[in-house]
DNA sequence: TTCAGATATATCCATTATCGATATATTCCG
DNA sequence: CGGAATATATCGATAATGGATATATCTGAA
C-alpha cells in the first residue's frame, strides 16, 4: 500500500513554519526553504512560487525586516559582483504572530483529534 | 487580543472529518455539517458550497454509497410530498481511506511539532 | 395565522492559493 | 568544461473556497 500523501499545508501553517525558522535567527529565502525541506523530510518542500510571495507578505505586514547582502565570491573582492541575498529578521510583531499561530495550531489539532478514534496503546 | 483564527482545513482534513462522522453510522449532508459544526465548536463550519461538492467526490470515488429518503411530514402520509434526504454510508474503501487520512494526519502533526517549541509543563 | 428560522440539497461566481514552468545570474565541484 | 546547486522572482493555468443565490418544506413562537 502506498504512503498516503500528507494533507497540504494551509497558508497559516506555511507562514507558521517560516516564522518558526526565523525564530531561531535571521535567514534568507533559499536557506529557509532548505530548512523546511530538511526539517520535514521533504514533506513540506516549498517551491519558489510559494515562498517568495509569502515572504513578501510577511514583510508588508511588518512581521519581518529585510536587508540585502552582497555575496562576494570566495576568491574575489569584486564589488560589482551582482550576487545578492535578502535576509529576513523576525520582528517583535512577527514573534507575537508566531505565538498566535502556535496556539491556533494546538487548538486546531485538539479539535480535530476529538473527531478521531483515540490513539490507544497497541497490543504487542 | 483577538482570538487568533484557526488554520483553514485542507481538502484532506475536510474529507477526513466527513469520513470520520460517517464512520459512526450513515448520515446525510445537513446532519454531517451540523455534526462537524457542533463537534468543532463552530470552528470548522462548512458551507454548502464546500460540503456538497465534497460529498459528490466521495461518491464518485466509491468511498460512500448513497440512497434517497423521502421525508414525510409528521402529520401527513402524502406520498407526493417532495422533501428528500440523501443518505451517505461509508464503504469499505471509505473506511480504508479514513485510516489513511488519520495516519497521514498523525505524521503531519508530528512533522510540524518538530518545528515548534516543545510544550512544556507550565510553572504554577 | 403568519412569518422567521431551521431543515435540506445544490450551483454560480469572484477571489485566492498553488504548482509547474520560466527567467536570470553566479558559484561550486568533479 | 559543464551540470548541479545557489539565489531571487514572476507568469499562467488550475484548484479550492466563501458568499450569494435558488428552491422548497417544516417548526415553533408571537
Amino acid at each position: 500500500m502506498p504512503e498516503a500523501p500528507l494533507p497540504r499545508l494551509s497558508p497559516n501553517h506555511a507562514e507558521m513554519l517560516v516564522l518558526s525558522v526565523l525564530a531561531e535567527g535571521p535567514s534568507y529565502g533559499y536557506a529557509i526553504t532548505k530548512a523546511i525541506d530538511l526539517g520535514s523530510e521533504g514533506s513540506f518542500a516549498m517551491g519558489a512560487a510559494k515562498l517568495y510571495p509569502l515572504l513578501a507578505r510577511l514583510d508588508k505586514q511588518g512581521l519581518v525586516t529585510t536587508t540585502w547582502e552582497e555575496v562576494k565570491a570566495r576568491d574575489s573582492d569584486d564589488e560589482t559582483n551582482g550576487r545578492r541575498r535578502k535576509w529576513y529578521t523576525l520582528s517583535p510583531k512577527g514573534e507575537r504572530r508566531l505565538e498566535q499561530h502556535v496556539q491556533a495550531h494546538r487548538r486546531f489539532t485538539a479539535l480535530i483529534d476529538a473527531f478521531l478514534p483515540p490513539l490507544e496503546a497497541r497490543p504487542a
